[in-house]
DNA sequence: CGACGCATTGACAGGGCTCAATTTAAGTGG
DNA sequence: CCACTTAAATTGAGCCCTGTCAATGCGTCG
């Protein structure tokens, strides 16, 4: 069964697929990193999510043949398996139980954005980036010695798309976090040194 | 098969479910209107989306046994259908199609949210709002002498809660384009005079 | 070692939130 | 039908968070 689909590679910076096309496949993540983003008219870029290991990338789109919600690219070499349309559909209608292996992730990312959205409203910039800085070390998470360490390359500018707010406000608390010890943070890399603190910010926020 | 669903009726102001309830049935709006919405710890609430006749309500937190993501309560008096979790999985088992018209609304509302997320992030407030309103008018607009009247009650702080402002902005924003002769609005009711105008402010923003 | 890209920091301005005081309009009961 | 009550809406004043712009520092890689 899974011999129908395909292997694929992806190089850091490559696009797999862009917002707006048609979704003729869906993908399967085996190994690496991509970063699932959306475009603003006016060039804004957002980041919607992370996507890592054992996750399913447009799925529901490719159901549905209809186009591509979002651009993903690698953020690192990245490994996928890969399916068409007509297959998905396939073994959708042979194997309904696997309907289920679908509609959980669905599920899970309407819960993640609509929770972010409601911090977007309601939260102001400190809050929701303590609250990113412990969603991402929850799905990409390294335990190191020093802490734990968020294992592939996040800029400021990252930051700052995934939170909605810029790359000068996103370095500037870092900064007063690592000051409190609560991280350490170098070029593309941070470390979450104390996240128990972050936790209690976010709450009390 | 549609016996066997349950008919409901809901008042204004009377809630169907609560977020984080485990959802033990789906709904699908008969006539009315429902408004989901997601509340935060220190109080503030947002509007995720407005629900009327023909919506599926809860589809997929129903079919997977999870928790409702957000709050839903009537802004008119609502008529139902609703259906319990065994229910739909066993239809779901024994009429493999039907799960596209699970997909298609859950691929929609996906749609919908991550393109407000990304208008939250790139837009400022009139932008958004603009938006909003036209985004209602499509979805419940109905046409009149006067323009295109937003059929159901909507509030200064509705609006607010669904394009993540306060009540106060909202207020200047819209009298500023009642001036303009944009539209025409009274307490709890708002009437899109010129939807065109709005198109282009929300566009060149 | 030089150059490029990421990160830092300061100064400044403005959009929009907060708080408070009215005004308007809908609903209610005598 | 008209006071009366209550909730929504309006408007003003002040301020703070955060976006913008500019200059500089620094780490990495060719």
């Amino acid at each position: 069964m899974l011999a129908c689909g395909t292997h694929i590679h992806v190089q850091p910076g490559e696009t797999l697929f862009h917002q707006g096309d048609r979704a003729e496949r869906c993908f399967l993540v085996l190994g690496g990193r991509l970063r699932l983003s959306k475009l603003h008219e006016q060039g804004k870029e957002v980041i919607l999510r992370y996507l890592g290991p054992g996750e399913l990338v447009a799925a529901l789109a490719a159901c549905r043949g209809a186009d591509y919600l979002g651009t993903a690219q690698a953020v690192e070499p990245t490994e996928l398996m890969s399916w068409d349309r007509e297959t998905i559909e396939e073994l959708m209608l042979t194997h309904p139980p696997l309907v289920h292996s679908l509609l959980q992730p669905a599920l899970d990312r309407m819960n993640d954005i609509q929770s972010r959205y409601l911090e977007l409203c309601a939260e102001q910039v400190a809050g929701r980036l303590a609250r990113a800085l412990l969603r991402i070390m929850e799905h990409a998470g390294r335990k190191t010695e020093a802490g734990i360490t968020i294992d592939f390359p996040l800029s400021r500018e990252d930051l700052a798309s995934y939170v909605g707010t810029t790359l000068y406000t996103v370095s500037r608390t870092l900064s007063a976090w690592e000051k409190k010890g609560w991280i350490v943070s170098g070029r593309e890399r941070i470390v979450i040194t104390n996240p128990h603190a972050l936790m209690e910010f976010a709450e009390g926020y």
